[in-house]
DNA sequence: TGCCAGGCCCTCTTTAGGGCCTT
């Protein structure tokens, strides 16, 4: 499927996290909480965070990473609500997640449950920090919130926490861009596309666009 | 109960292997 992301509204973006009960959608693991916060014009302006009982057991590696336990979505409304009402939220905007890869997997894999298909783009702010912070001791999104001293509660692998963080992240990436490598036309297009560059092509990129290579 | 995946990227590479990230 062709995302036409250029067509979305350019000064919205909505950041998000799942927690799960594993790595894999296609091995069974399914979604237990969705965090997710909307960015404005650079600015926080709405959160989405919702536990949910997808009907699996939630595995004791997980409720011990997580603190989210088999009691607490015991309670929790269906993965088919939370998603169908996430569906909403996101849709029209384009999206951005740390290793998008993994996230947009079980995005996927619950909105072809509920008969929906994802229609916007999606940016990964890991793949972005590793060309824009290449001197981050690593790019776990913990390190990088404490490398560039993002605003944090302290809390890690909780959905809105974590959304929380890399919607910080993100705006780092771009004030960086902005302010070390003089370049202003931040549109997701162009953010998206520096990510899907391979990281050998970026001098050739950043010629292209005339940004200042931050490439050492 | 214990286990599982996949994309990116580097290098001792491309006829491959392993580390990094996510839960």
């Amino acid at each position: 499927m062709n995302i036409d992301f250029h067509s979305l509204p350019a000064d919205q973006l909505v950041v998000f996290d799942f927690e799960t009960t594993g790595l894999s959608p296609d091995m069974g693991d399914r979604s237990i909480e969705i965090g997710a916060v909307l960015i404005e014009n650079g600015k926080i302006t709405g959160r989405f965070q919702q536990l949910m009982n997808p009907g699996v057991r939630i595995p004791l590696f997980i409720e011990n990473l997580t603190g989210i336990t088999n009691a607490m979505i015991k309670e929790s409304r269906s993965n088919t609500e939370v998603m169908s009402d996430f569906y909403d939220f996101i849709a029209g905007r384009n999206l951005v997640a740390h290793n998008a890869s993994f996230d947009e997997r079980f995005l996927r894999a619950e909105f072809r449950r509920i008969k929906k298909q994802c229609s916007s783009g999606i940016a990964c702010s890991l793949l972005a920090a590793r060309r824009i912070f290449q001197n981050a001791p690593n790019h776990q999104l913990a390190t990088l919130a404490q490398y560039k001293n993002l605003p944090s509660d302290g809390v890690y692998h909780r959905a809105l926490a974590d959304a929380e963080v890399t919607a910080h992240l993100w705006l780092s990436l771009l004030a960086e861009l902005r302010e070390q490598h003089e370049f202003d036309e931040l549109t997701f297009g162009f953010m998206h596309t520096l990510t899907k560059t391979p990281k050998h092509q970026l001098r050739q990129f950043y010629a292209k666009h005339k940004v200042k290579s931050p490439v050492i």
